[in-house]
DNA sequence: CTAATCCTTCCAGTAACTGGAAGGTCAAGG
DNA sequence: CCTTGACCTTCCAGTTACTGGAAGGATTAG
């Protein structure tokens, strides 16, 4: 499979396999006399693995240790679930901050009467 | 005012109150013998209003547009109120991204043991 | 044989800073 | 008057995870 197709296979931008390659985040496994990339199966499940990973906002260093983990028959269900639960906590605190964001800013737009007027409790909030 | 009184009164570091200055969002409105930014009341206002649209999670650009408006005397709070609006649907958009986010990896994380074995629902799910 | 399509590398830009180097300025103390 | 230390300056590079584009080589269809 040269790049386009793999890409394709993995639902990923040509642009973002050839950059997970140059980073070694997932390399092609061979090169066709030495010029083209070629991906066989296992790379394009690798592509997806991390495709679904970065989907969930881990890293691409949190995406690195989740491979590793995939690849390696030895792992353990606990250290998956620690760095997963890691991403949970982070979403929950992202969660948390919008939330709050959120309120206030509701609050204040609320109170904003949007006419043609000058005074606005949003610029004296933020004034 | 020298910059790094201003950064206190702002509440922003120095590196970032000269960014704001370099991109013309906040310029020192003078400069002692043309060589120290020099900044006044007024200036650190500004600052402050920006400190506190960043934190609302506006763009640069959004703080522009609000620190013009804020500076002008013929807005209309509709203008205000059009922006704010525009940032609460981006948080209310993100919210909505995060709260399936969380539940899909909630879910996942409560279904994985979490012991010695390496059998993984969440790294099943990934690959 | 050539045109089209693919592939390559390399450079630059994105957002909003942040860190650090090299060097100029200024006020106070000896 | 000189020096020391704190402060200021500009400029360059790095951060994250790509994305766009240029210049040019490889491959394939007709």
């Amino acid at each position: 499979m040269n790049i386009s197709a793999a890409s394709k296979a993995a639902g990923l931008p040509v642009k973002t396999v050839r950059y997970y390659a140059d980073i070694k985040l997932v390399e092609a496994p061979s090169r066709s006399e030495a010029v083209y990339r070629t991906y066989d199966d296992v790379a394009v499940r690798k592509l997806v693995f991390v495709r679904r990973s970065r989907a969930f906002g881990f890293s691409i260093e949190g995406c690195r240790e989740l491979l590793d983990l995939y690849q390696d028959q030895d792992r353990t269900s606990s250290e998956v679930k620690r760095i997963a639960s890691k991403r949970l906590e982070e979403i929950e605190e992202k969660q948390r901050e919008l939330q709050s964001l959120h309120d206030e800013l509701a609050h204040l737009v609320t109170s904003c009467r949007g006419d043609y007027m000058p005074d606005c409790p949003i610029i004296d909030y933020l004034g």
